[in-house]
Formats: structure tokens, sequence, C-alpha cells
DNA sequence: ATTATCTACTAAACCTGTTTAGCATTGCCT
DNA sequence: AGGCAATGCTAAACAGGTTTAGTAGATAAT
């Protein structure tokens, strides 16, 4: 195991300071009015060499990483695998790093991995907030780091953000049900006061109610388990046989519904319609395949590094916040028409 | 934003030497006879103030960081994502975290990742190795640094990994498929001497070896975009009608040859029988549901971080290496039984 | 000739911990 | 009384960089 070089050992080698090596490396040469012949003599060398400088030492002294840190829910998701898939290119193409880890909509363990990462000296947060974390992201802007949130945001917390339209995505849709003829039709959420959840209910009752429909909601706990899910969606329809369709609130749930009504023998969607928020590509060769909001996973994630890049590219930390919200789309698919 | 607390802060303080609170700090009270009365002072006062030493200063002195760097194919894959997940779990209950990152199966970007994660000390690696590895992970070895590869392995490289019985997984579903009288059976796989592929390949072709049947063997690049992929598989079943049953080398092939099988009307398991290596909630939930080879996800995350445990833990570097392969199952689906 | 300015570097401090080597005091033994 | 060990703690070196403050020598200005 030879040992790695060091920048002294460089400045050694050529007999000149540590600090000359140092300022060259970091392309201060010019204002540093280190000799041409001298900058190229130290780059050739240090190619030549292989010397890469020990970024623990750097981030020691400048405080600064190259890394970003994102907290997504749950990575073996594939909304967020695919988004954070996507950012670890975009922000790798820009010189970052990404550490990314999961949640789990767990307050105590988002804490302690913001904890991680503030330790780590990460240059910029993104992160899906779970609930009751409002204070730890507030002193997270309070003491100066870009955070940029998605999926969701928190209203008692000013900070850049990339959400889609959830309430107008649930409302277009329940609309589709309901000019399709559809009058019972249900919605399945988690019980939630997370901002993205709230708004897709609204959406809902919204459309309901101009409609004058009996709205019907089931609210599931998050840490439901999938088996517990599965019983409880099937109760759901055994007990529930006047519902014509059914709008659930994320691609989770929408999978274990999916699989609840083949349990039960159902035809989709015949017996019973089927929406999802998030696409999927269970639900596209599902058959027949199944209606689906599709979020636009790409532009969450090229948002949400643009966002990200003005803040660590800043001069000055901005004041303003950008809040964007994009558009989601009905992707349909039931070729009952 | 206030200034972090060092322990230079909590030494003066206390009036005491940084040594000693460094000292009590990590456990080596007794050790170097620090009065218990001061000690029980100092971690009264650190937990008051909730001072938390600097780890890169820690890792910088010590070596250590307590992250374990995992490198897997492609972070958006369910399979990975799964398993990327739990190592995730299993790491935190064991005091450490994890960074992560995707290969891409491109080598290049796999040495910077390596040379990155050194960089920032990590203490040990989990790898899905890429082709041409084999160099930068020998240096790893030589340089003391525990390694453990799964998914596949290098036949070059001494080192622990875990993997699955992948011929005879193969083999196993060929048969299944010749058991229930197919004579025309494809296996459309990646291009690849990694191992995992080629015993793959191995399995399928002993089976219609021993059975005398003519191989019909597809390879296609692993760069190969979602798009052109599924129209080589458009042509492949409209230049192959008398093919009547597939298998397909991963998760992603079966997905995309489950859309070209759809796309060209045909009917599963009628027309043409499937089964595909790995699992997914989309063969499960398929109408007809999809035959598939199903991984031990869980279980292979398990021994992985099993494996790297022991190493980590061990006082000298371990000379023998632990090569665990695991069964797959094959769950059986289609319904024409 | 003296002073000011510029050029091309560099010594030393700094970031925040850990680790090595060592020092002052007390107690014990002979 | 003198030597030795044990006790309880600390100064300084170290990890490997960056940054501040400054210096030696050449040239230009007064």
């Amino acid at each position: 195991m030879k040992k790695r070089l060091s920048i002294v050992d460089i400045a050694n080698s050529l007999n000149i300071s540590k600090t000359t090596v140092s300022f060259i490396l970091n392309g201060r040469a010019q204002e540093k009015r280190i000799s041409d012949e001298l900058v190229k003599r130290v780059l050739q060398y240090v190619k030549e060499v292989g010397y890469k400088p020990n970024s623990l030492a750097k981030s020691l002294r400048t405080g600064k990483s190259n890394i970003i840190g994102l907290l997504v829910q749950d990575i073996s998701n594939h909304f967020f695998a695919t988004i954070a898939r996507r950012i670890e290119d975009l922000a790798y193409q820009s010189g970052y790093k990404i550490i990314y880890s999961s949640t789990d909509n767990d307050t105590q363990k988002t804490q302690e991995l913001i904890a991680m990462f503030r330790d780590r000296h990460v240059d910029g947060y993104i992160i899906t907030p779970p609930d009751n974390i409002e204070e730890d992201i507030s002193d997270l802007i309070k003491d100066g780091f870009p955070v940029v949130l998605f999926d969701r945001y928190l209203p008692k917390v000013a900070t850049d953000y990339v959400v889609v339209d959830n309430l107008f995505s649930t409302f277009n849709a329940t609309q589709y049900l309901i000019d399709k003829g559809h009058k019972n039709i249900a919605f399945i959420t988690y019980s939630s006061i997370q901002t993205q959840m709230i708004e897709r209910l609204e959406g809902y009752e919204k459309a309901m109610r101009q409609s004058k429909l009996k709205p019907n909601i089931t609210e599931v706990d998050f840490h439901t388990s999938d088996q517990a899910l599965l019983k409880l969606m099937t109760d759901f329809l055994e007990s529930n046989k006047d519902v014509d369709a059914i709008l659930f609130a994320n691609n989770h749930l929408g999978k274990c519904g999916l699989k609840a009504i083949r349990k039960a023998g159902k035809s989709i969607p015949g017996d019973i319609a089927l929406i999802a928020f998030d696409d999927y590509e269970l639900f596209e060769l599902y058959t027949p395949a199944v209606t689906a909001i599709a979020q636009p996973i790409d532009e969450i994630a090229d948002n949400v590094i643009k966002l990200l890049m003005e803040r660590l590219n800043a001069a000055t930390p901005e004041e303003k916040n950008q809040h964007i919200t994009l558009a989601t789309e009905l992707i349909i698919r039931d070729s009952s028409n």
C-alpha cells in the first residue's frame, strides 16, 4: 500500500512552496502572478505522478465539498428512483456529486440524515420533506445553505421548490371520470398533512362538489404494510360494491389497488374504472392499460437542479424564492371510449 | 449563522486540554486514566451544549469515515433500487452510512466514482462491477479496503461476493418451457462478458443442448435505448414467427419484450410463452401474469452486508474470500397448465 | 542615490480533530 | 532520603490542504 502523494510531496519534488502548488492547482496562478513557465511545470508534474488533492482536507479548510445531499422519501419507489437518477446525472455534469438517502417519511431519521449531511459539509440540499421538519429546514436556510424542496413544500418555510399542479391534476382526473358517466367515484389516499396529498384530495373534492356528487374518501396510514394495504383495499371493494371508479393518490396505492381489484376478479374499466397518480410501466402494460396522471419526471429533476445550481453559483444569497409548478398529463388508456 | 463549536471551545470552556476532551469522547478515558469526575463533567457539558465533533477533521486524521460506498449499475432499476434500499437500512443499523451512485456499466464513470469514494475515505465498498474494472478493484483490495461484489463477480479478482445460481436458474427455466412442450425457445440477452450474463446464457444453452433443441440467441448491446430495444424486439418477433417461447436475461429486457409482444398483439402464453429473469410487480400483475425467475433480494442484501461487516470488524485482513451463491425461485404464473 | 512599485514567490497560520510523548504530583518501598 | 511507579493530565505534532501576510529582488520614478 504505497502512500498517497500529498501537496507537500509535490512541492518538495519541485523545490517550491506548497502554497505555490495550491495556487496553481486552484487556478489562481494569474491572480497570484505565478510565472507561466512554473505553472506549466507544476501542472505537467502533477499530471505525470497523478496527484489528486485530498478533498477531506480541502473541505475541512474551505467548508465546501462539491457534494449535494439528496433526501427522497424512498429510493426503492420508481418515481423517486428515476428522479434521483436524473438528478445524479445532471449534478455530475456540473461537477457535483450526490449523496442520497431515504427518509422513509420519518422525521427523526430525516433529522439525523440532515445532521449527517451538515457534518459532511454538503454544499446544498434537495429534499422531499416529511412532516414536522420545518424547524430543521429553516435552520439550514438560516445558516445559508441552498435548499430546494420537491414533490411537496412546506408552507411555513420560505425556500425554492418544484412541485406539480396536484389540485388541478386530481380535479381534472375526477372530472374525466365524471364525464365518462361515473357517479360513485372513490378517492384512496394517505392520511397526510403534506401539501401534495392535501392538494390531491382537494382537487378530487372540488370536482365532486361541482358535480354535486358525494365524495367517498379513504385515508390510510403511511406506514401501512403492503399486505395490510391489500387487505384494506379488498375490504374496501367488498363493502363498497356501488363504487364504479377509484382515483388513487399515488403510485403505490394504485399498485396495491390494482392487486386488490385483480384478486376480487373485477374487470377494468368495465366493473370499475381506475386512475392512478404517477404513471408507471405497470400501468401502461397492464391489460387493459390503466389511466394515470403522469408527472413530468425529467422536468422535475431538471428544474430542481437548475434552482439549486442558481443558488450555489450566486455570489450573495438570493432573497427571493422560486416556486415552480409543473403540469401533469392525464394519460388516458381505458379503451372503452 | 452561529459558528459551530469545536473541541477547542469545549476545552477552553472547561479549562482543560482538548486532548483530554478527545480522549473522553472517544471512550479512552479509563485507558488514559482520566478521573471519573472529570469524565462526567465533560460528557455533561458536551451534551448540554450539543457539541458534535467535525467528522471531516476526524476522517482526515484517522482515515476512517464510517461510510460505505455502494456502486450499483442503475439505481432507477427496481432490482438495484430495492437492494440498495435494504443495504442502506442494514448499514445504518450498524452505524454506517451509505453513499451510492450508479455506474451505468460505464468503466470510466466507475473509475471516477471509485476515486471519489477513496478520496472521501469510505471504509468499504459494495460494487456491481462493470467490464474492465479488474485493475481498479484489485488496487482497492491490495490497499486493504474491504470490497464485496454482488450480482456478478470478477473471475480474476480474489474477493468476497454474493451472486445467485444463474446457470441453474436459466437451465431450470428453459427446462420448464421444454417440459411444457415448447420447441422454439429463444433467449434474449445483453452481449456481455459479465459472469451473471454468461452463466444465464450457458444455462439456457445447456438445457437446449440436452433436449437437442436448436438455440436461438439474440444479444443486444447494453446501451441500446428503450426505443431501439422495442423496435429490435418487434423486428425479432416479426422475423421469428416460429418462436413459441422467449426467455429474457433480465428484467429490463423482459419489460421491453412484454411491450413488443403487446404491440404485436400476441397473447401470452397462448401465442408465445415468456419467462423473465428478475421478478417484478409488473410481471405479477400483468394479465396473464408472467412467469419469472425471482432473485432473493433481501437475502442478497443481507449477505452483502454480512460479508462487509465481517471484514470491517476484522482485526487483521481476512485472507480467505467468501463466495455466496443463493438460489432463485421460478415463479410460475402462466395459468395454461 | 533613494524610494516606490511590481514581480514572483513563500512562511506560517488556519481548519478541527487524534495521537504521541511527556510532565508534575503523590504514594510506596527500601 | 532517594528511587520508582502510578496517577491525571497536557503540549505539540500531525492529517493535508487553503489563505493571509509578507519578503527578496528587479525595475521605475523622484
